[in-house]
DNA sequence: GAGTGGTCTAGACCACGTA
DNA sequence: ACGTGGTCTAGACCACTCA
């Protein structure tokens, strides 16, 4: 249940002498615990066990450990010690681009026609997903993105406008509504869902694809200093669009 | 075109005095770049400088830095200097877990049910897609997830025969294939791409599901030591699953 | 050669959790 | 009271880039 600092020692000296001292002894961890050698919960040797150790300064044993704690590898506790973190699977992570940026990267040309962008009177639910008083309406927008002339997303936004209140007065044909929002609210916290779906009638013919096509719908929230600031519903047609993303294990 | 370090100590020494030196300047130039004052490409002052205008050590300010730079909003280089880095637009993060631990993690009942594993000819593409000589077969594997018993994965798996040479021998009701490979070949890289299609006649009666369901379809790749291990179609009803995330800004 | 970041040391003080 | 991690200091040597 504890792992033993002249073993830690013992590895560390077998290993290649090339690296830095603290990669050394990152790479050293991550392999006993992706191999299972060494298992969840365990306890590590404290930092000052380390230094007798490995014979290195406290502030080379620190680095290392604390670069696995943010890697997820480990758990650290001032008061208590060092821990093999509960195995994380195979999970990987995905980036969700800008769509502007995404198209602009592949060399496309990207434009937006903007259905409407208007206000509208906010029920309940809404109001109190925007924290908003009551009466207060709620700014509504609808964009249509192409990339070279082909329509690849939907953006149907609601936006909150005591923290966007210039928002209706914007060209969103010379800068998306996410471009916009991110400037004037520095966003903090944000949280997104992934579905496959069928689009509505409408959303067909604003896409110009047929009634059977599976879509992928991203709906995502954005908070800036714990006011969320908008909710969009971003529609993709299933066979103009994909989520593409790259992961390495630490 | 370059940032004044006295400029910093400005913006440092108004900053609240709670949190740690380090934090406090990482949070000064998130700030700085989060609202655009300062822009992509302008050097920051150097390690030296801002030890002379901060008053703190060189190793609390390189940590500050190191940081940022592993977050990716400045970019160092040794003999050069720091650097505001390019622009990521307002890009986030994904998640991608392991099914099983997913549907455990809700409190639900994970099951699999092992349509077929077996050996099988790998023609051209798939033997340079693994780097397998002429007429090694590959192994193929197809595999359904249950949540509470409603199906909510298809997997569909080719494994590169000599880097998993017992897959064949599996149990994978026990332990899924994806739990079963990245034990044995610790991955290092991997690659997915995020798709809404229709599943084919037979994928729709393996999941129980209607023809014109949409379907999120997730194309994993996983890479050990610069060697694939795995390619994967995991289909998804997209009635029953979906993805979800969340993130924050740096 | 001057300046940069990358790494490392040998101390130090502190807040915290456990006993 | 003790051991833990969290932070910080004031030095140091190195490899690197650029003029």
């Amino acid at each position: 249940m504890a792992i033993d600092a002249t073993d830690v020692a013992a590895l560390f000296h077998s290993s290649s002498g090339s690296a830095p001292a603290y990669q050394r002894l990152k790479d050293l961890v991550s392999e006993q615990i992706a191999t299972g050698r060494w298992t969840e919960g365990e306890m590590l040797p404290s930092e000052s066990r380390l230094v007798e150790s490995l014979g290195l300064s406290r502030m080379t044993i620190n680095r290392a450990l604390r670069e696995l704690s943010a890697a997820g590898l480990v758990v650290r506790t001032a008061g208590v010690g060092t821990f093999v973190a509960a195995h994380k699977g195979s999970s990987a992570l995905f980036e969700v681009r800008n769509i502007a940026d995404e198209v602009h990267h592949r060399g496309h040309r990207h434009r937006t026609e903007v259905a409407f962008v208007r206000e509208e009177p906010a029920d309940a639910p809404v109001r109190r997903l925007f924290d908003l008083p009551e009466g207060r309406p709620v700014f509504h927008s609808l964009v249509v993105h192409y990339e070279q002339d082909v329509a690849i997303q939907l953006e149907d936004r609601l936006v909150n406008p005591e923290l966007a209140p210039e928002y209706l007065a914007q060209d969103f044909t010379t800068r998306t509504p996410n471009d916009y929002l991110s400037r004037i609210a520095p966003l903090g916290r944000g949280e997104h869902v992934v579905e496959a779906v069928l689009a509505t009638p409408d959303e067909c013919e604003r896409l110009d694809i047929d009634a059977g096509e599976p879509c992928l719908l991203i709906r995502r929230r954005t908070w800036s200093q714990d006011r969320l600031v908008s909710a969009a519903r971003l529609l993709h047609p299933g066979s103009r669009y994909r989520l593409e993303g790259t992961f390495e294990s630490p």
